[in-house]
DNA sequence: CATGAATGAGGGTTCATTCAT
DNA sequence: GATGAATGAACCCTCATTCAT
């Protein structure tokens, strides 16, 4: 307290330790800890109180749900791309549950709060995890019209699959072709 | 009070504050309130204390593991059964499948320890899957002899695609038939 | 959107965004949630910086002083009519007396802070007190006059125990009996 | 963590490390900083951990219950001497409203959790003022069987204005005298 | 072999107040 | 003057696990 209080408060107040600062301290923790580090933890490594980490980001969903924002905006770019350059739909869809599947397993444990969120709705995560399945259907939608894809199968289904691929995945450290595997079944599950 | 309670309860108690009873709690515990229900309160509910809990299952995987073990005969006898009675190799596997889906969604947060468990190998846990995974194995070699099923799909990514299953249904409280979706992609995606 | 909003903002509430328009939120809010309701909460609600709120008043005591002002020439009002109409001095020491009840009770939680600042004397709620104490030895020294008051009790004494009423009163909520019948009590307590 | 853990556990297990250990240390900590002194704060004076002070008091109304029983043995024998050696009813009444004044003094900030337990009913400081009101109002009832108390005063009603009374003298450092008056004006309030 | 008190790190969260901008 | 981000001590409480009895 004595140190803390003692040092000019101005320093403190560097801009590099706002938000964006917090944001980046917590994808190295994310990354590295997995997405259950202790809120504290990362206030305390980010170098900030944890009040300023609330004010930030009033939960955990919050915090996680800005991380993904950042993310959101290259699955997006990657949507635009493979709606201008795969024309066949089912390559389209394949690809799309690719990137998919790249973004659910950026930390340890995301996928677990994105179950969650899926199924609450009240979460900030809800509305992303929303947006996704949406995309989903449009990609599978065309699949649908082509003949590329089984008719029953539903986006909010194939969205949850990647979810449950990239769960098993991301604890998988001894056996790394289950995740692989787990898509080829999914792809042929899908398919016609 | 305290004497006489105490001397009255070891009297009555001496054979029910054992294994089992404590086996019987935890199972009822865990069905209703999920696997992370707290180590103390399932001694406290037992009658007993923590350390006696400790004593017979040192940590919750192996609590978790015996719990496992009373449903393995039942899941053992299923296999027997599915042996005996279903001659197609592939409807076999299909059943052998759903029976392992049940069994992983026997408590809320099931999954998740078994997942675990099937990477780390340390855990008591690991053995039941093990077999598990052995015995799918099993009908799987079957039914790739038969032309049931696709020849690179491995019984452990089946039992990993289960486990996936199941975590998704457990949470999926909104959506009855995610599962089912699930598990009808899961089935077209191994069967030729 | 940030220096959109600044700037109309800053031009519309110049002139909202003072003390008064402060003080008019901090009485809603005191009124509805206890005067325990947060600093930053109040000043959040009344459209400004706690920084601002701060500015005008350095503290809550400040701040519910001031909102006790403006109940203030309420107060004084009801004494200048009681001056006036009550000419009975016995029957004019029980009005105010009243009064006071009534404005101890304005908000939840109030009593605490004015039995802290009465004998504190650094509180801006002290001379607010003070003031009170000195009215109602103003009428208890008529009332000892006429002899309708029992000498010995003073005029910081009935404050208290008008304050003690209301403190009694406020959480009284499973029997709304308990503040009259206290104030009976009072009254013969004082009154010959 | 290291100090700690290096110390011999026995030495914490000490038979002065337990419930009354606690008790005293929080009896003398009440005493002198009041009784919202934080519970982690008592628990590291008392040398245990949180936990161990919420094992045995699951919340600061348990302790303050369990502290206070103590000294209802002290204020039941009060009574039953007061019964014994005060034959005058109203004398009786009067010597017990103010051993019941003196309890409610023992401890700075007592009265609040006391008033909220007397509405709310859920605490167990709730008995423990129940019980006082039953006392008070069997006094009451001798007194107003020999005229010696207004027929329209009940028990509850002393009881919470001994609870005022209490509540005004904690915090009249500056006033000694305030408190002995309020409760001249209590008993010329309820006795005839 | 059973007991259950003790441990104590750790978790999430709040809020009065300051101060650089 | 106004702003509001930052502060960080404090609070309450939980729980897996140990170990003296």
């Amino acid at each position: 307290m004595t140190e803390a209080n003692t040092r000019q408060r101005a320093a403190r107040t560097d801009k590099r330790r706002n938000r964006s600062h917090i944001l980046g301290v917590a994808e190295r923790y994310f990354t590295e800890h997995g997405v259950s580090e202790s809120m504290n933890a990362i206030a305390k490594l980010a170098g900030v109180g944890p009040g300023t980490l609330y004010r930030h980001f009033p939960n955990r969903d919050a915090l996680l749900a800005a991380l993904l924002q950042a993310r959101s905006d290259e699955l997006k770019a990657r949507r635009d791309a493979i709606r201008r350059e795969v024309h066949d739909s089912t390559a389209a869809l394949a690809q799309w549950l690719e990137a998919l599947g790249h973004w659910a397993t950026a930390f340890d444990g995301l996928p677990e709060p994105l179950r969650l969120a899926l199924n609450e709705g009240s979460s900030p995560l809800a509305l992303t995890c929303q947006g996704y399945v949406t995309i989903t259907d449009e990609f599978l939608s065309a699949a649908h019209r082509d003949g590329g894809a089984r008719p029953t199968v539903r986006g909010k289904d194939l969205f949850l699959n990647v979810l449950a691929i990239s769960w098993v995945r991301e604890a998988a450290l001894a056996d790394e072709t289950s995740g692989g595997a787990l898509e080829d079944i999914m792809r042929a599950g899908w398919a016609t």
